[in-house]
RNA sequence: GGUGCCUUAGCUCAGUUGGUAGAGCAAUGGACUGAAAAUCCAUGUGUCCCUGGUUCGAUUCCUGGAGGCACCA
């Protein structure tokens, strides 16, 4: 009896069929669907998230979808932990578990594992944050500097997202960013087979202008208004949120918005593409028969024994 | 049919007193270990409408075409 475990990872960008491929997968192995994307998790958004539909959702078991509120300080960390608490335990009857999503980070944490870092206290970020307000950038790239000169040559340096976040775990643990980087690695009890969907780019950006219109009929509006109060928090920053607070705010016009939601969620699925294109052990599927190709190589790794679930 | 103006990057346009050209937007490449749909870095992609002529050299000047716009018939 083969006892190996299989985790199925579906990736690719944004409006290329990561959804149905996941869900026609999820009834090949009987096996559930974790959602690795970094919005699909707040129950407040629905239509600029594109969650599963009502019918998607219930043709397969699906996690971590609309599990947190947007006033949740959710990270990466978390989810991790959450997920691998999920995975090791379907894995004790179960064999194959699929997981699809268009966050390359979230993915990677699951699939690979991130090293372990100290809780930071919210007020430290805060703090540095109104740092940078105040005095700019170089203040916490020198005192990065003087903290840790290792992540000083290695980060971006113009980045203040990357400056703040090392300077947070520096200054929360006492110890500098860099050492808690490299730790041995975690083993992960399984088996990832990872699935990367491609499609022509102009065909991409079709699909990507005809879902922000379809959005957009579907009420993507009215669910953004209903949000407004709420537009300072990390998970509204988000492509189809954003452009649509500032055409509230008088800042640009309805048809500037939609045209800035298409232009940003093309810039975001090139982003993801930049992610993916480094996972060379990724089979590259083509969008149209995505199923097919997938089954063809699953068939070879995946012993049919375990094509459904043995609990 | 006549007259005038226009034709340069994917789009809108600038420019070269003759030495093969540059802005904005769009686009492309990349980075990224708890903000990741976030954040940051880099990059000009061109039969200067076609054709002859003048010239050492024409995208620029001249001839003749083609297409577009406006006005007059």
């Amino acid at each position: 009896m083969n006892n190996t475990k299989h985790l199925i990872s579906i990736i690719g960008p944004t409006a290329i069929g990561k959804t149905s491929l996941a869900i026609a997968l999820s009834k090949k192995y009987s096996a559930p669907i974790l959602s690795s994307d970094s919005r699909q998790f707040y129950k407040e958004m629905h239509i600029g998230t594109a969650v599963p539909s009502e019918e998607e959702l219930s043709a397969a078991p699906h996690f971590f979808i609309q599990h947190k509120s947007i006033e949740d300080n959710y990270s990466v960390g978390d989810f991790e932990r959450e997920a691998m608490a999920f995975l090791n335990n379907h894995f004790l009857k179960n064999d194959v578990a699929i997981m699809v999503g268009g966050s390359g980070l979230y993915t990677d944490a699951v699939c690979k594992g991130l090293d372990k870092f100290p809780e930071v206290p919210n007020h430290i970020r805060a703090d540095l944050n109104e740092s940078l307000a105040h005095f700019g950038l170089e203040k916490l790239t020198n005192k990065l500097k003087e903290l840790d000169p290792k992540t000083f040559h290695q980060i971006a340096i113009d980045n203040p997202v990357r400056v703040i976040r090392a300077l947070e775990v520096c200054l929360a643990s006492g110890k500098p960013y860099s050492s808690f980087l490299n730790q041995p690695k975690k083993k992960r009890l399984f088996l990832v087979h990872t699935i990367n969907i491609s499609a022509p780019r102009d065909t991409l950006y079709e699909r990507i202008n005809l879902r922000v219109d379809l959005m957009i009929k579907n009420g993507l509006e009215e669910e953004v208004r209903g949000l407004f109060d709420q537009k300072k928090l990390n998970a509204l920053n988000t492509v189809g949120y954003k452009e649509l607070f500032n055409y509230m705010e008088g800042k640009i016009t309805r048809e500037t918005a939609i045209e800035e939601i298409k232009k940003n969620t093309r810039r975001f699925a090139k982003r993801q593409l930049t992610w993916n294109r480094k996972n060379t052990e990724a089979l590259v599927v083509n969008y149209q028969n995505a199923l097919e190709e997938s089954m063809t190589y699953l068939d070879k790794v995946i012993p049919t024994s375990q094509n459904t679930t043995n609990s």
